[in-house]
This record gives C-alpha cells, sequence and structure tokens, in this order.
DNA sequence: TATGAATGAGCCTTCATTCAT
DNA sequence: AATGAATGAAGGCTCATTCAT
C-alpha cells in the first residue's frame, strides 16, 4: 500500500530497519548474558548499527531492555491467542494449551531468559509498562470459559481457580526448560533432546489432565 | 606442627568466622544482584572483610559464585533428605514434599536466584562442581520407593517416571516464587502474602495428588 | 547571474534569515554553556534549523563560536559610539561611559559569558579575528579626547592613561556583573536586583570621578 | 612530630601524598581547560595516579572542581589575612590591599579561570560549599575598620560601602587579568610583562586612594 | 536549501583484581 | 591473618561531524 511517498518510504524504511536490527540483536543478547551481562557494544556489532542509534531510538539500555521485554511478552500472547482454543473440547483445548507453552518455552529461551532476569529485579522494568499489563485478563477469560465448558460437561472437577491453573500450567513447561542446565548436570542426561522435549511434553500433559478428572 | 594445635585451632577459627562471613554475604549480594551485578566491594563491606581476603580464601568472584551454589544446594537436600518421607504412606509421603519445596522455596528466594542465573549461564560453575552432582541419585531412589509404594497399595497410578515428577513437583512451586514479581505485575495482586502462599501450597498438593490418582 | 537577480535575493533571504536564527541561538548556547558546554544539537534545535546548516554556514563549531564573539563585539561598540560622549561636557562624558559599561554589561550577560570563556581560552579565536581588532582604535581617541578636554578645564587630574582608565571603568562593572554569582554566594545577598545595580552604577561613577578629581 | 606509628604514617602518607597530587593536577587541567573542557585521564595522568584514585578520593569530576576551588578560595584569603593590614596606617593599608589583589591574581591566573568557570556555571558547586561561605566576614570587618580609622583620621571620604568597595579593588585588577588575552588582542600589546603589572599596580592603587581621597 | 540517519572517537565512571605493608 | 592503596581494562553514554537523499 505505497500510499506515502517513495523516497520518505525509503528513510523510513531504512530507519526501522534499524530499530528492527537492534531489537534483534538485543534480544539475542539480553537472553544470552542477562541485563547486567549484556554488552551495549556487542547490541550494536550484532545489529550491525552504530551505538549511538541505540541510544537515539532506545535512550538507554534499561530502557531498551524493556522494549526487548515488551515484544517478547507480546510475541508469546500473540500465539497463545492464536491457538483458538474456544473451538475445541475442554480437555483437547487444555491439552494444547499445555502443549503451546511447554514447546513455546523449549523454542524460546530467550523468554525463560529475559523472564528470569526481570524477575531477579523484582520486575522493576515491567513495572512500568502499561502494554504488558493488559496482555493477560483475555487469556484468564479464556482459561475461565475452558474450565466451566469442562465442568458442564462432567469433564473436569469443580472449583479450580484459573489463576492457580495457568500458573500450574505455564510452570511446569518453564521450569523444565529455564532450569535444563542445572537439571542436566544434577540428573546427568540430555534434557533438552527432542525426545526428551515430548516425554516432558506428554508428562506435562498427563499431569494437568490427570489432576482435572473430576 | 599439627593442625590440632590449640594456636592454629584458634586462628583457624577466626579465619573460619571470616570466611563464614564472607559467604553469607556473598549469599546475599549475589542473590539480590546476580553473579554479574554482584559487586566484589559490596561483598567485603557486607562480611565486614578485607576485599583481600575473598580472594585469598575463594580465589575469585566466579569461585566464591560456586562455593554459594553448593552451599545452598547441600542446605536445601539436607533439609529434604531430613523430612524423612520414607516413614509415612505414599500420599502423606507425596504432600508432605510438595509442601516442603513450596514452602522451602518461598522462604529461600535467594536460592531461587542463585538457580536462575546460574540456568542463564549454563550452569557453567555447577558443572565443575563435584559435590552437588552426587546430591541428588538419593532423593530420586527415596521418589521411586514412595511411588513403587504407591502403587502397590493401589494409591498411586502406574509408570509416573520419578524425574519427571520430581521436576513437576519443583517445579510447580519454584516457578510461581521466581517469577511472582512478574506475575503480581500481570495477574496484579500480592501472591507472596501468607495467604496466597498458602493457597498455592493447597492447589500444588492438589495438582500433584489429583494426578496420582489410579 | 548577478547577485542582485530577484530570485537570488529571494533565495538568500530565506538563507540568510536560516543564518541569523543559528546565530542567536548560538549566542543563547554558548552564553549558558560556554564553548565546550555548548551543544550543537541544541543550538540546531533553538535555531529550528538542521544540524548540517551549521556547518555549511559556519563550517564548524569553533567558527560559529568565532562569529558569535564578533556579532557581540560589534554590537557593543556600536552601541558605545552612538553615546556621542564628544558632545558632553569632560566630566558628564566620563560618567555617561560608566554607566553605559555597567548597565549594558548588566543587560547582557551573554557578553560577559563570552568574553570569560574565550579568555579562558587565551583568545585563541579572537586573534584570528581581522574584524574586531580594529574596533577599538576610535574608542581610544575618543577617551583620549575627553581627558584632554577635562585636563584643560581643569576638571581632570593630569597624566592620566587612557587605556588603563578604560580597563578600569569597563572593569569595575564587568567583574561585579561577571562574578555576581559566586559575589552572591560569599556576600550573601542578591547583588543584581534592580536596586543592587544602581548602587553599584552610582558607586563606578563615584569611583572614576572620585580619582579623576585634580 | 612523629607521634604516630612509622607504618601508619607512611601508610596515610603514600594515601595524602595521591590526594594531594591529584588536587594540584586537578587546579592544572581546570584552569586550562574549564570543568567542562578538562579531562579526567588528563588529570590522572598528570598526577602520576590511576584515575580510579580520583573517584575514590572525590567523589566525581564535579566534586572535585568543588574541592580545587576551595582550596583556591582558602589559599587567597589566608595570604591576604596574613597582610595584616590593621597594622597600618589607612592610605597604606588600602594600597596593600590593592596592590595585593593584583599580584596575587596576576601570580595566579589559575584561580581566576577557576572564578570565571563557576560563575559561567551561576556558582552551582560553590553554593554547595559551607567552608567558603563563611571566609569573607572577617575580610569585611577588616576593610570596614581601615575605612573607619581612615575617615576618623580625615585621610578617607566619608561614607564608602566596603562591600562595594572592596569588589572595586579586586576588580580592577582581576579584570585586567582576567581578561589579559582579550584585551591583548584589542589593545595589540603585551599587558602580562613585569613592567606592564606594575604599571597596572600604580594605576590601580592610584585610582582606589584618589576615590578615596576627602 | 534542507533533512534524517549514521558514525567513530572519546568521556566519565566502575570493577575485579593485585601490590605493599 | 589482614589491610589500604593502586591498577588496567572495560562499560554506558555523548558529541561533533558527515552521508545520502
Amino acid at each position: 500500500m505505497p500510499d506515502t511517498h517513495p523516497i520518505a518510504r525509503k528513510l523510513d524504511g531504512r530507519a526501522d530497519a534499524t530499530r528492527r536490527r537492534i531489537l534483534e540483536a538485543a534480544l539475542a543478547e539480553f537472553a544470552e548474558k542477562g541485563l547486567a551481562g549484556a554488552r551495549v557494544d556487542e547490541i550494536a556489532a550484532r545489529a550491525d548499527a552504530n551505538k549511538r542509534m541505540i541510544y537515539a531510538y532506545y535512550g538507554s539500555k534499561e530502557d531498551l531492555w524493556l522494549s526487548v521485554l515488551e515484544q517478547a511478552y507480546t510475541a508469546k500472547r500473540d500465539r497463545e491467542h492464536a491457538l483458538d482454543v474456544q473451538a475445541l473440547p475442554p480437555r483437547d483445548a487444555m491439552a494444547k494449551l499445555v502443549s503451546f507453552n511447554l514447546r513455546y518455552t523449549a523454542a524460546h529461551p530467550e523468554f525463560v531468559a529475559l523472564l528470569n532476569d526481570e524477575n531477579l529485579n523484582r520486575a522493576a522494568h515491567l513495572k512500568r509498562s502499561e502494554e504488558v499489563q493488559a496482555l493477560y485478563t483475555p487469556l484468564l477469560d479464556t482459561l475461565r470459559a475452558v474450565l466451566a465448558r469442562g465442568e458442564a460437561e462432567g469433564a473436569f472437577r469443580r472449583g479450580v481457580d484459573p489463576m492457580q491453573l495457568y500458573i500450574t500450567l505455564v510452570g511446569i513447561g518453564h521450569f523444565y526448560v529455564a532450569n535444563s542446565h542445572t537439571l542436566s548436570t544434577i540428573f546427568g542426561s540430555g534434557l533438552t533432546t527432542k525426545k526428551a522435549l515430548a516425554a516432558r511434553e506428554a508428562h506435562c500433559v498427563d499431569v494437568v489432565l490427570g489432576y482435572l478428572r473430576p
């Protein structure tokens, strides 16, 4: 939809491309080293951009961190929303939510890393975000609806708190992925192979559906 | 000069006290700021010790980190072992394990912080530890025995993998505590009040026992 | 293409306006922050001009500084010349010069700031200016003539060096204004109120005329 | 007076020496380039000290600036106080104050430079100093006493404001020295030769004593 | 003429680590 | 065993200046 002036488009395009490259580079660097360990120089190098541009576009390292965080949250929620679990029978819906969360977490270790570091900092940055805070209300509504349908059908037990359940279904996957390195050290095996992940997925679905039985 | 000589002992005593103060100070500092964010100066100040002593006793900041980590793991495993769940009926044993893990995690956010940061670094330090790696074999044995007893009694379903279950029962508590700041931001409520923790504990026990039903 | 061509003139007109806005903005910025402290970005913003224009018109930050300096000197000398003290009786002429200098200095703190900073740099830029160096010869001639008239009338003492006197009459006002902030800190009072300035003016006239008495 | 332990003395001595070298180096660098133009690296190099020490001892570049400023003020006031003008006849006392101020200013261009830059910053740092603010009360008292003696003897005119006079007697010297570079550029001659300074000194004494005549 | 994007050098500050006593 | 002083290598951030359109 080229309704803007061609030159303006080209200029805008270049700036936007730089912004995007910086954001992607920052995501990678932050995920690898954390907020404190990440280096602005390194982000600039990865983005193939001048360091100065980071400050021009994002203000500071911490503001960049928040932008990365917001983008990561939004990306996950978009995907979760696209599952459209409302269209599925309750048990299938629940299984899909569990599976999705484990797979997404496994496929996005950078999201896990960001969350961990942000929690280390007591969510100091996320608290300033207006964007993220509004992201989860619809999700809880969805989960509540699925639980209600399941109860009505007799497929689920009664009295399940949707927030507790959501934290559980995310947590059982997240913890496995987030701590896979220490867990591998302790339990002495590759927990992140495709096979191991499939096994974990099956277990997680089992746990949640097993628990939800009436 | 036998090292049990009274004078040597006295000296050792003073040295040990310094070592211990440093370790405690390091635990606090690392838990608050992470490995990259922690400051050696600050650790020395908290320990009321000279910075040089840290290097004399622990070699480097990273080695100190590993010592702290080992001590944290050992402390938790000691407490977990002292539960003596073997003496309890299977369902009680399992409930106790779940409860303990949640409560311990909630009471020791520094342990959570250490784990998160160590995983961010791909367990680079823990891998060098011989101490910790041997710590968990007996735990898995215990869990396996409880599961077996439960199966034999008809109290538990069959075919449960003890490692998966252990990761799950730790994870549902750990994730809640570790991410309480971001979760509070998102779900907008105090998740770490006494009441909230009791509710979470009940939910976690419910999930595990519900899942284990035959 | 003669440069008086109407179209060229129009273009020049726009360009001149930009040049002028830049010069004014630079004067303000330089006066507030000094040469080293001033920011080219800020000058461009104040001038509502593109930064590139500064370089197109003035070459560099330092060249811009010199242009500002020259303009400030010229402005003051123009006003001083317009006093036309030659037309006054000697004592009135002298009083007027003293008053003018104090008032002008007080009304133009930016001139003071420029001078101070330029002196900090050992007049490195002003030395390159051909414009300014020719500015003061007529002034000294004027002062010399006033002194001669005063001597002849018996109103002034003999043997007064016009340059020394000029430096004195400028200095007693300039120092007061230039150092008003530190002086206020030390002497603990507002030295820049209208009333305080009037008192200083009276004192300065008193000093010069008192000194010049035969 | 070796009443402290020799080792302690040596240690203290080393640290103090470093502190002092930093202060001296900072004075030189600040005087040459101003606060904004001065480079911390350069100060460290001049002091033959590690840059880190500057921050250990003085906190920040701006705090160092204040320390330098305070030391410069104190040094001048100490010298001025040592003149003991109270012991001289009024006209001699006044002449001595004028001479001292001109000579001191000429011999300490760094003091002039500091003052100018501090005024450019609206005395932002000096305002925080408790030390300097108390320095000038005794001076004004002294000047007031000299004026009173002079009036009583019939040597001085009546009604002279001591603060105005002090600012004048300092200003006529200070302005000459502070602006010697631009003045030299304009008036085209070496104003800082020994001979020129002597001539200026005579002029300044003439002006003040001439003004003070009854 | 004018502009938005980009650059590279450099600045203030901090930190883990070592030296000298 | 313990300490205060010192160090060198970055790290986050800024700035005057230039490029491309």
